[in-house]
RNA sequence: GCGGGUGUUGCUUAGUGGUAAAGCACUAGCCUUCCAAGCUAGCUACGCGGGUUCGAUCCCCGCCACCCGCUCCA
């Protein structure tokens, strides 16, 4: 099976099949940055969908939400991300290495570790000049202090609100969709009767300026997530964590991704979050390199810490105006003491309790998805000496979902095709396409991942039947034209 | 950010100090009644910018991008 053995071959497939492009390609490109072409689009869009539709839709308990890009500064000092969001690195003045800070060891005994895995230490200036690194060790050459002064390294874009420059406000473009969830808990709950346990749900951009990017779309800068927020009772948020484990496996898995080519990797307790009190990552196992396992989604019990940060955040909002308006200058208001009955607090009226939920969080990558998607569908086989090269989509998934074909242009062939084309497409993507032999049009679906071809030949003239043919198996069956629509709509699982 | 490598058409490759070849793909036409057939014609490239040179795709410098490794990785 798997061919793509390199991402040097995946990246060729993206592009020669139209999937992904290098992003402003014509002015030499920009580092870590791409375009989905005309089938990487609709490829990603039914990723997209087939997510909302498993997520929301087909449950009772789950809202949709979409909230927008730029959020109030505040929010990101609550959630933590102003703060922790960024490194504190510095760079070996011999060998020119950055590390990060709280990453060095000191040169004896090594008594003092590094604390590994540590979450982003603070990064007020005052505290980055307090660090000694003078006992520091460079992890790469060696040397003993040598040390350029701990810089802070922002993860989070930065750009300003307002045309005038006075009174223009520093904004941050969002590192994940969740905050916009959190910050529309109370509208949600106070306008579409949800009770708990139940969940928000938002697929949208995010934005991490990473030290490092590389691996084609693996980690880029600008990606796309598909989170779910959900808010369970205290105490039973490990069976909700089970739960949703379960179920977004089940998705990966109903969607075609090999069984062997997915697994589960919990975190060890000293690599989980600040927040977080278990988590999980579903990773899959992409065939370039050494076979490395990436991760796909984490999914998280973030317990009540950030609706408590946020009641937090909602307190400072004075001191942030008294400040100027700079987040730097401010720290977060204290808990209040009855922080449980606080504005962010459920009122459950069956046990007439106030609490702040527990909330339980899958965040799956769109891009990485798609992309696992599409290399784990492709596929080269031996027909008749000849290799076949093709892409099994899961139909849900598949960018085109039927092309059509007069056999031969003559005799009223296309003018019946059309008639089908037109009436089919107000379901589903189609293509219609009339040239050449009709063997290569079949074969040229097959590396889009069409599932079915409907081709109108010269019985079709006497009998109104056309034939279906099958992308995986090449079989065809003859198909009444009044009863096609139906039977691909089935087949489809429209 | 560091080290190494790479960059020729849509793709895969060839090649050269005198501006470039092939296959596939693509477009038009002919032919064609079920799995990449054939014929004819056509389109398309030396990543970008400097330098050396009479002349650079080739040599040199810088930049950009990608790949591998390191570092990093809510």
């Amino acid at each position: 099976m798997a061919k793509l053995t390199k991402l040097d071959d995946i990246v060729s497939l993206c592009k020669r099949r139209g999937f992904i492009f290098q992003s402003s390609e014509i002015y030499g490109g920009l580092a870590s940055c791409y375009d989905y072409g005309p089938l990487g689009v609709e490829l990603k869009n039914n990723v997209k969908r087939a997510w909302w539709k498993n997520v929301v839709q087909m449950r009772d308990d789950v809202v949709g939400l979409d909230a927008s890009i730029f959020m109030h500064p505040l929010i990101w000092k609550a959630s933590g991300h102003a703060d922790k969001f960024a490194d504190l690195v510095s760079e070996c003045k011999k060998c020119n290495t950055r590390t990060r800070v709280d990453h060095l060891k000191d040169s004896e005994n090594n008594a003092k570790k590094a604390e590994e895995h540590s979450e982003h230490v603070s990064v007020d200036p005052g505290q980055a000049k307090g660090y000694d690194l003078s006992h520091k060790v460079c992890p790469n050459c060696g040397a003993v202090g040598q040390f350029t002064a701990p810089m802070p390294f922002k993860l989070m874009f930065e750009t300003q609100m307002g045309a005038n420059a006075e009174d223009s406000m520093t904004m941050y473009l969002r590192p994940e969709t969740a905050q916009g969830i959190f910050a529309n808990f109370r509208n949600v709950l106070d306008t579409t009767r949800v009770k708990v346990p139940f969940g928000i749900a938002q697929v949208g951009k995010s934005f991490r300026n990473e030290v490092t990017t590389k691996a084609f779309i693996f980690r880029t800068r600008e990606f796309e997530q598909a989170e779910l927020e959900f808010f369970c009772e205290p105490g039973t948020d490990d069976q909700w964590y089970q739960h949703w484990k379960e179920q977004r496996c089940n998705w990966y898995l109903d969607l075609g991704l090999k069984k062997e080519n997915l697994r589960f990797r919990d975190h060890d307790p000293d690599e989980l979050a600040h927040y977080a009190k278990a988590c999980v990552d579903v990773e899959y196992r992409f065939p370039f390199g050494s076979g490395d396992w990436q991760e796909l989604e984490g999914i998280a019990n973030r317990t009540d810490y950030d609706l408590r940060q946020h009641q937090r955040g909602m307190r400072t909002l004075n001191k942030w105006y008294e400040s100027g308006r700079d987040l730097t200058k401010i720290k977060l208001a204290d808990e209040a003491e009855d922080y449980q009955s606080g504005p962010l607090s459920y009122f459950d009226e069956e046990k007439k309790a106030r609490y702040i939920p527990y909330v339980i969080e899958p965040s799956a990558g769109m891009d990485r998805s798609t992309l696992a998607f599409l290399v784990d569908a492709y596929d080269e086989e031996e027909v008749k000496g000849e290799t076949r090269n093709l892409l099994r989509f899961h139909p849900a998934l598949a960018p085109i979902k039927a092309a059509i074909f007069p056999l031969v242009k003559k005799e009223g062939m296309p003018e019946i095709a059309r008639r089908i084309y037109d009436d089919l497409k107000r379901r589903f993507n189609c293509f219609y396409d009339e040239k050449g032999a009709v063997g290569r049009r079949y074969r040229r679906q097959d590396e889009a991942g069409t599932p079915f071809c409907v081709t109108v030949d010269g019985q079709t003239l006497q009998d109104q039947t056309v034939t279906v043919r099958e992308r995986d198996s090449m079989g065809q069956v003859r198909i009444a034209t009044s009863q096609l629509r139906s039977y691909l709509c089935d087949k489809l699982d429209l």
